[in-house]
DNA sequence: GTTCTAGAAC
DNA sequence: GTTCTAGAAC
């Protein structure tokens, strides 16, 4: 009897008040494609190998911790050891593919929860890789080599990323070839481009 | 993370 | 007129 009317008030559209990431949500997507069989190429008791969902390359693998390990913030000193194990598992895979090229490493700032290694081949042919967000994510200081995250971890007990501001920053950087000077001006030109250094 | 699409860029 | 990018998604 306080009130008269009715108890809806908060503004509807209110964006300030933005609610955690639930179960079912896109970010949670990859405990999901852990245990899609269409998806997994390998696995054992610590590890989880999944093709990525949207390959940027024609070979794009993650490598996925079992354990809970939400992102490179919360590993501990004492987990470099599964960081290393991660990285030789994606080498051991590689060795199916002696011709083709790989990195190893982590985005700075990832979109999906749990930890994940990417291992991706170095054509970057593939229809999935489509704006400059995706390339800058791969070919720039955001993409972060495994093995330099492994040092930092062990030498300074965490691992040290960059801001979310820093990130973005990367990520709208202009476009360049990663294998030579060439600067395209939008992503069908350096698509185009990445050709020349195909050899097939 | 992707999809969709308005309008900027050409 | 077509190509391409970038922001909303309840």
């Amino acid at each position: 009897m306080a009130t008269g009317g009715p108890s809806k008030r908060s503004a509807p559209h209110d964006s300030s008040n933005v609610p955690p990431a639930k179960k079912g949500h896109w970010s949670q997507g990859l405990l999901a494609a852990m245990n899609d069989p269409n998806l997994v190429v390998a696995t054992d008791d610590r590890i989880v190998i999944i093709k990525d969902k949207y390959p940027k390359a024609r070979y794009h693998f993650l490598v996925i911790p079992k354990i809970n390990v939400p992102n490179l913030k919360s590993l501990k000193r004492e987990q470099s050891e599964l960081l290393r194990y991660m990285e030789n598992q994606a080498q051991m895979l590689a060795i199916n593919y002696p011709q083709v090229e790989f990195r190893y490493g982590y985005h700075a700032i990832p979109s999906m929860s749990q930890l994940h290694l990417h291992m991706i081949s170095q054509d970057f042919d593939s229809p999935c890789l489509k704006t400059k967000r995706h390339w800058n994510s791969f070919n720039t200081r955001y993409f972060l080599d495994s093995a330099d995250v492994i040092r930092c971890l062990e030498e300074r007990g965490m691992v040290v990323t960059m801001t979310p501001i820093a990130g973005e920053k990367l990520l709208e950087q202009p476009l360049k070839c990663h294998k030579c000077v060439y600067s395209p001006q939008n992503m069908p030109k350096l698509k185009q481009h990445l050709y020349k250094h195909i050899n097939n």
